[in-house]
DNA sequence: CTGGGGAAGGGGCCC
DNA sequence: AGGGCCCCTTCCCCA
């Protein structure tokens, strides 16, 4: 019996030394299996990189060619060694272009409060049916050959329909009949041509170049500049102390209109960026994602996407505010420029100081179609928002017209209130899609909500989302019924102080707005507005 | 009935 | 956060 128990102990021990050994050994195999595919693994990577490499200098090298090519065919002849730089954005910005069809696509050059006398303007305003408007800004070498001019026009340009600030109104002048303001005058001679009818493809090989070369910047120097407020002791609504003196352009970016190329390089990316405090989501579905979108995701593919996660933010409630603060080495402009690189763009002029400051919005100008009201409509309702909110509906969009407010702009780049100045609040940050500056990246980030049609405030009792808190607190006196506001001569009572200030014009009888033309006067512009057009049309 | 204008209500956005 | 201005739409009244 006792010899059974022992061959038992020895056959259990035996099996057991057999079991391990053999589980050594798979494991073994396994380890040795896994590291050869993992090595076969990073070859492929490797590989697949090369390839993307190679394909976007192939792309490069073609749209460069197109678009050198479309540009011979539109040059304007009068300047012929001129920079040229495509701008399509401005016009749309300013509700002008395709987007008004027909009205006069008469642009300022973003971040360029001033006009030069020496550079032609022409407009062409009888293009409204026109589909894609390119405005070619030259040249920034006529600049450096008259200095001295811009000057003379640093201020009063700004669009009449801007009359908030307008220096006249300010000066105590009622506004009247600013509706019937002629068109903004042709104020200098800088040479802008608007080309109507170009063919999408020329502007998009004018983007797919500067795209390419900006996120190779970015790559090159994303690890040295980064910029983290939290790691800089920024506190959530805190403003960072100016670290230098340049205009920084502020990149922000839904990360998720990146990461959804599926292509396996997205599983790299940090995808928990999301501020859980904020109701909203955004999903950009590649097939319907604008033209543009797809040539920024195409360098998506590459090794911009090992960096998105550091390059955005969702920035909803203000929690992050991560920024890409680019400095004067990061935008260092080398010699290799493409034709629409912005190395001399207004944008520098504007805070000249022998810096070099390059312009992301060709860049990001691949994401401004995101921008325009159709696609902002598109772009919103693919947004699924929070579990609560049912599809987009139709209010909410962008109105570019109020949108680019040029005078704002003008004084953030104006050259006493910018970053020449000595003034505390510098407006060092500047929005990418528009250039007006900002004191601090957070303020950048709301702002370009503005732009990217963000909304991260939604109502708990419809499906309306505001960009601001403020405006969805204004919003729920719809609901709570809440009218603070009542008139001191009648009974009526008003959820907003500003419906009360209007409603006071009955009582008063105040009739600001005159027509120049019959001298009818109305107390809202409105109908002064509509009044010209219906009786004294000139549109 | 229709169009013009007044008034109110609401959203967008900037300061 | 609140104030303020812009714009728009809608409703109503009246000639």
């Amino acid at each position: 019996m006792a010899n059974c128990m022992v061959f038992h102990n020895q056959i259990a021990s035996i099996m057991e030394v057999l079991a391990n050994s053999a589980v050594a050994e798979i494991c073994k195999l396994v380890d040795d299996d896994y590291a050869v595919f993992r090595l076969e693994m990073t070859q492929s990577q490797k590989d697949n990189r090369g390839l993307r490499r190679k394909l976007q200098l192939l792309e490069l090298k073609v749209a460069r060619e197109r678009a050198e090519r479309t540009l011979r065919q539109h040059v304007v002849a009068s300047r012929p060694n001129s920079v040229k730089i495509l701008d399509r954005y401005r016009g749309m910005a300013r509700g002008e272009g395709h987007l008004t069809g027909g009205h006069r696509s008469f642009v300022k050059p973003a971040g360029h409060n001033t006009w030069r006398d020496d550079q032609p303007i022409t407009v062409d305003e009888g293009s409204g049916t026109s589909t894609q408007n390119i405005i070619m800004i030259e040249p920034a070498d006529a600049e450096a050959a008259d200095p001295g001019v811009k000057q003379e026009r640093s201020e009063g340009e700004e669009d009449p329909r801007h009359s908030r600030d307008n220096p006249t109104r300010a000066a105590g002048d009622p506004p009247v009949a600013t509706e019937d303001t002629a068109p903004a005058p042709l104020r200098s001679q800088r040479s802008i041509t608007e080309v109507s009818g170009m063919p999408n493809t020329a502007l998009k090989s004018e983007t797919d170049t500067e795209t390419l070369t900006v996120t190779h910047r970015l790559l090159h120097t994303e690890s040295d500049h980064r910029s983290d407020p939290e790691r800089q002791g920024l506190g959530r609504l805190g403003c960072p102390p100016a670290p230098g003196s340049e205009y920084l352009p502020v990149f922000h970016q839904s990360h998720r209109m990146v990461h959804t190329r599926g292509d396996g390089y997205g599983d790299e990316l940090n995808i928990g960026g999301d501020d859980p405090s904020c109701s909203y989501a955004t999903e950009m579905d590649p097939g319907n994602m604008p033209l543009g979108l797809e040539i920024q995701t195409d360098l998506s593919r590459g090794d911009w996407n090992r960096y998105s996660s550091s390059v955005h933010s969702e920035g909803c409630l203000d929690k992050k505010g991560e920024v890409i603060v680019v400095d004067e080495v990061t935008v260092k402009v080398e010699g290799d420029v493409p034709p629409t690189w912005n190395a001399e763009s207004p944008l520098v002029e504007g805070h000249s100081q022998g810096r070099d400051f390059l312009d992301y919005r060709g860049s990001l100008e691949t994401n401004l179609n995101i921008a325009t009201p159709s696609s902002l409509h598109a772009f919103r309702d693919l947004d699924p928002v929070s579990a609560s909110m049912g599809p987009s509906d139709s209010h909410g969009s962008v109105r570019f017209d109020q949108v680019f407010n040029s005078n704002d702009r003008a004084k953030a780049l104006a050259p006493g209130g910018g970053a020449t100045s000595g003034n505390v609040k510098e407006k060092r940050f500047l929005c990418m899609f528009c250039n007006k500056g900002f004191s601090c990246p957070q303020k950048v980030e709301i702002h370009q909500r503005v732009h990217t049609g963000v909304k991260c405030f939604s109502c708990t009792q419809c499906q309306m989302r505001f960009v601001q808190a403020g405006d969805l607190k204004r919003h729920q006196r719809v609901h709570t019924g809440e009218k603070p506001y009542s008139c001191p001569q009648c009974e009526k009572r008003f959820s907003r102080q500003d419906h009360l200030k209007m409603h006071m014009k009955v009582h008063t009888g105040e009739r600001p707005f005159a027509c120049t033309h019959c001298g009818k006067r109305f107390s809202e512009r409105r109908c002064l507005r509509i009044h010209q057009q219906k009786n004294h049309s000139t549109l």
